[in-house]
DNA sequence: ATGGTGGCCCGGCCA
């Protein structure tokens, strides 16, 4: 039998597959916190992003003990991306798999008994004028490619992370402040749309069609709690894995108290 | 949000 997510507010027993993703911006200065929530909340797969590691130091007989298989593409003390599994852990793919290799460690997948899962770290993108934003263009447009190559829409697909775009202007605390600003340009949110027209869906937003609910709230001028987030931490899935969703929350708890991350965790449920 | 925090690891850069 399954047990209730520790501090989420959830209004029953859920029975499933529960995966989730966190960007935990440092594990080594977040590992006391995210092993705190995973004994907690008992996700059977956790994505991972800014990890900030190397592979030598990534704690994986850590996550071992704690019964969950993992997998690592880190480069050092930026980015990085992990897979966390007590589902099963197989066909582990650093990068992307096809076309010109990243220089950064912001892609990782593997598959998870019978659902394929990738951890996703998009760049940031800086400022509308700054070449890092035509990467984090480029890089959307290889992440479509990388999709593409690794399932067709009908496969049970989960790509899921820190996408640094928020979908819609529902998905931001103030849409004046933000103009001009990356996250919700144009050109980002139509990478989005290309992922959607392919078949990737943002279940937790159909699942939560109202305002307000964010996954990453600046460190900066008390944001978090003037309620100034954004909802860019996304779990986008085919139609089999979406159809099968039966709950899905963005967990705001672990935004709070001691040395936070900057992100909360994304969670769906998916009955098998 | 023009940055007041917090990550990297010790001088700024990045988010």
């Amino acid at each position: 039998m399954r047990r209730g997510y520790g501090n989420i507010e959830a209004d029953n027993y859920r029975w499933g597959v529960l995966i989730a993703t966190w960007n935990v911006n440092s594990l080594k200065a977040r590992l006391p916190r995210v092993q705190e929530w995973m004994r907690d909340v008992q996700p059977d797969v956790l994505l991972m992003q800014e990890t900030k590691m190397t592979d030598k130091v990534f704690p994986a007989l850590t996550f071992s003990e704690m019964g969950y298989e993992s997998a690592h593409f880190g480069q050092g003390q930026w980015n990085g991306v992990a897979i966390l599994s007590k589902a099963g852990l197989a066909n582990v793919r650093n990068n992307f798999v096809v076309g010109e290799p990243d220089h950064e460690a912001r892609i990782i997948t593997a598959d998870c008994s019978g659902v394929t899962v990738v951890s996703v770290y998009v760049p940031n993108g800086r400022a509308l004028d700054h070449e890092h934003y035509q990467y984090k263009l480029s890089w959307m447009d290889r992440l479509a490619a990388h999709v593409a190559a690794i399932a067709k829409p009908t496969d049970n697909l989960v790509v899921a992370g820190d996408y640094n775009i928020a979908p819609a202007d529902a998905d931001v605390w103030d849409t004046k402040a933000l103009e001009g600003s990356t996250h919700v340009s144009a050109p980002e949110r139509a990478r989005l749309q290309a992922l959607a027209d392919w078949g990737l869906r943002d279940v937790v937003r159909e699942q939560h069609p109202e305002p307000g609910i964010y996954s990453w709230w600046d460190y900066r001028n008390g944001s978090f709690h003037r309620g100034w987030g954004m909802r860019i931490d996304l779990a986008l899935v085919t139609k089999s894995v979406a159809d099968n969703t039966t709950w899905s929350a963005i967990d705001r708890n672990a935004r709070k108290g001691e040395q936070p991350s900057d992100h909360a965790p994304v969670l769906i449920e998916v009955s098998t």
